[in-house]
DNA sequence: CTGTTAGCGCGTTCAC
DNA sequence: GTGAACGCGCTAACAG
């Protein structure tokens, strides 16, 4: 066993394989794809030469070969821990269906570095690329070796204003709208409105929907923060200040995550004092000991949809480019332990 | 631009750069791997050239020839929530330092797509492979394509029993034995210890080094849970039998977790009458609201070391296979807010 | 049914 | 300095 580790064993192909078996490489290659043209005894005989010397095809020729890697990419500006990894369960499930694999890639909230792997991606030649921007990504400029090379591209989560690209979006707006009636309803007074960077299609949105919705009679403020730790230091400073909040609305689970240690740390207000409306895949809310509400955003389900969204544009390159809009649940009540 | 998608667009090669600038595809090659041959003006017309045709080389093909991917495999069980985003966030800051890139693989707790995913790949040249192994893998036979291929493996996480393979692991039964000291020492006299599934090295390192260190006036109980919802269920049930449980020890975050929520849940016992110790990288303590003890396991970290210990390996393929052997720091009290 | 030939795009050896 | 020719491993077109 050990020795092959300093033996160098050539990796078998079909030109060895057709060696064995007296037969011309393009047999070997017709017989193991299953060709029809191949008699079936010829066919198992090659087989099993194959598998007695351990075959493994070559993937790199065979794609460059016929064009396709039967690789994704995915690109996403971070690794949060609330929503990627349902995201990735959802998206690995549909691709294991039919036979991709994925090449993950992060852009680092960096749009060079968001180029960069979009260029990788076509170098590589993958079939497809699903795509979350960056923070700073604006349009869709820099995406252009792949349009060159007709890789489809699947933009999700923030919407793009380039209707030549697939998109799989949510209502954003109605959900800050919802968001906001349900916190009148729950008569709050005093409302505070967290949101992420400014310039985000999902943050602008959600923010818009929400404020909307407001009243004469409600005294609202919001915070904008880029992490966790952000947040929860403005929150620290704001709660100071500002000790009679009734009402929380948090964009993401990150920030109500960063909101909820901010306020457990400061003290000045009880936690069950305020009523708390999230939008989230439902993760947080089980994690934390108090009430809280949330519009459900299901990253396992989005990570599926997206998925054989991209897979059907692969098969059909012809399909016409879409927005699709994600029904969210309604408001659903976190069942306290 | 929307007619670009009708138009049958070949993607630019090095011949035809070499058309236009008037030289031999193999000038256009050297120049643009910069090579000491090829004189200066003309570089700079070949470069300026592919920069104008936004030529991108396709690597598919420098692949094929170099037997070089740049691409690194990472094969996991499943996408934890707690502990997975840091390790990939770890990994892939290392990975974007040397230039390589990730192929994310999941096992989904099943050998033979374990073994699938291995000879994925293998097949697609990946330069090197980070595994950490699912539930119901016992050894290495498996991995026969890798090493056949000299395609360098390294586990972290799961310890596996051959000494031909680059491991990184933790001091799990140390991690044991500390956890059972520190909960003798908070004066436990009938703790509860929560595991994975039975045959995992890192379930049954960290169990025997707890139970080494159990003396003779300690009741204890053990439950063994495949996730976060069994064993919930199954701390549900057994705290109506065990009422006076004042020591807990949880092997990873998952499990606290499923017990946390157990313990909430059936109110025969006060949150903060349990003494908790668990190994987690950090996380879970600042989510949830109760003192907890933790023994750090940090992922981020683990990500970065391995990765770098894989490349080095890979500029390397001497290098003598070895079971690195993570320090873990001493059990920290997690501040409550 | 099977062999021959050609080429996917690139890097490299050997000429000159 | 640069061109020509070859091959990485595989598949597809054309023969027969």
């Amino acid at each position: 066993m050990l020795h092959y580790t300093f033996t160098a064993m050539k990796r078998t192909t079909i030109k060895d394989i057709g060696k064995m078996a007296g037969v011309n490489p393009s047999t070997v290659s017709r017989a193991l794809n299953d060709s029809p043209d191949i008699s079936v005894v010829l066919k198992n005989k090659i087989k099993a030469i194959a598998k007695e010397l351990n075959y493994q095809p070559n993937l790199l020729a065979t794609n460059l070969r016929k064009q396709k890697s039967f690789i994704i990419g995915l690109i996403i500006p971070h690794f949060s821990i609330y929503f990627i990894p349902s995201v990735l369960e959802g998206i690995t499930r549909v691709l294991n269906k039919y036979g991709y694999k994925l090449l993950l890639l992060s852009s680092e909230n960096d749009v060079s570095k968001e180029k960069e792997n979009i260029q990788f991606c076509c170098r590589n030649s993958v079939d497809g690329i699903l795509m979350s921007i960056s923070e700073s990504t604006v349009d869709a400029h820099h995406m252009q070796s792949a349009t060159d090379q007709k890789i489809p591209i699947l933009f999700f989560d923030n919407k793009i204003e380039d209707s030549s690209y697939h998109q799989v979006i949510m209502q954003d707006f109605k959900i800050g709208e919802e968001a906001c009636l349900f916190l009148k309803n729950k008569n709050c007074k005093n409302i505070l409105g967290v949101y992420g960077v400014a310039n985000q299609p999902i943050n602008i949105q959600r923010r818009l929907g929400f404020e909307s919705q407001l009243s004469a009679d409600i005294t609202y403020h919001k915070i904008f923060a880029t992490n966790e730790t952000d947040i929860k230091e403005k929150v620290l400073a704001f709660l100071l200040n500002n000790p009679n909040i009734d009402g929380l609305f948090a964009i993401n689970d990150e920030l109500m995550m960063g909101t909820y240690m901010a306020i457990l740390k400061q003290k000045v207000v009880q936690m069950d004092a305020i009523t708390k409306i999230i939008v989230s895949d439902g993760k947080l809310p089980d994690l934390i000991n108090t009430d809280i509400y949330y519009i459900q955003h299901d990253g396992l389900k989005l990570g599926g949809i997206i998925t054989e969204k991209l897979v059907a544009v692969i098969n059909n390159k012809s399909l016409a480019t879409s927005i699709d809009v994600l029904e969210h649940e309604t408001i659903i009540k976190n069942k306290r332990y």
